[in-house]
DNA sequence: GTAGGTGCAAATTGTTTGCACCAGG
DNA sequence: CCTGGTGCAAACAATTTGCACCTAC
């Protein structure tokens, strides 16, 4: 099974391709880039989802062998302190990551099959805006995320 | 410093206290009794905070000493089931649990501070579930996380 | 050349579970 | 009684970390 790729063990910036979206992030604050955070940058950079570790470290390694699961933890660590990228956390025991550049958005839940489903809706971030005005504070993020289920129409069990 | 207290090891129902508001809600929903889950909803009807499992087993120790750990996680994950609590998560890597008779309530994090403050808004529950039903979903629960900061009124930096 | 990044495996931390025993209804 | 609850310790799962080696700058 081992494909005899040619873009394998891809030597750093010796990778001819362009800086991802997240990569070009990271050199702005001048990280160290080297070939495993290029490779997690890229897989970050194409994910339009809010991928775990686990499956982060999956792709990575589908596009190059040598990253491992520790560097992954550790990329993302630091990709959260620069605030390049989110964690997420949706109550499953584990955290999910996706780039900060994408946008505000929320997320609905549906807690019986843990389906993710991104939403904007600008009346909430207006009302959000609206509590904490009322509060005596100034907006700077909100984060929601609605926990719900289909309601149940013909599959009782 | 073992105190002579004439309270400890509460035989189960053999306790005179009256049942504590938490311990109610559990008889309704038809839920055995013990001692150890008594001591737990006592300290879940006390509590004014969101504490975290460690903490709660701390409470519940401190009044009766024989709960465990092991309960303490059996218990609240029934009392979440039965949606007598709330499991809260704020990215610290557990949970922290509060009573769901408490009312709905959101948390204002103030971003400078780390202070977190507590509010309640019915026009933005009715949002919420207003949402999720133009989603095609029906609500079970809402976390809301509102990062904010006081105006600046004395320079920020 | 050197500070910092990486892989591996062991260590931590939060949570669950198997099993023998105990208690509530 | 008998089902279900509990304690203990081992099992688990997600994440972190010590250490020797390696690489970007």
């Amino acid at each position: 099974m081992t494909q005899p790729g040619p873009a394998r063990r891809s030597r750093a910036n010796t990778d001819s391709r362009p800086a991802s979206r997240i990569e070009q992030m990271c050199i702005e604050r001048g990280l160290k880039m080297t070939g495993q955070r290029r490779i997690i940058a890229r897989v970050l950079s194409e994910s339009e989802d809010h991928p775990d570790v686990e499956e982060l470290y999956r792709r990575a390694v589908a596009l190059d062998a040598d990253v491992s699961i520790a560097t992954v933890y550790r990329t993302v660590r630091l990709l959260e302190e620069k605030g390049i990228v989110a964690r997420r956390d949706f109550g499953e025991g584990r955290s999910r990551y996706d780039p900060t550049d994408r946008g505000q958005h929320h997320h609905l839940i549906d807690v019986d099959t843990g389906k993710v489903i991104e939403f904007e809706d600008e009346a909430h971030d207006a009302l959000a805006r609206d509590i904490a005005a009322k509060l005596g504070f100034e907006l700077v993020d909100v984060r929601l995320q609605l926990f719900a289920r289909r309601p149940e129409q013909k599959k009782p069990k």
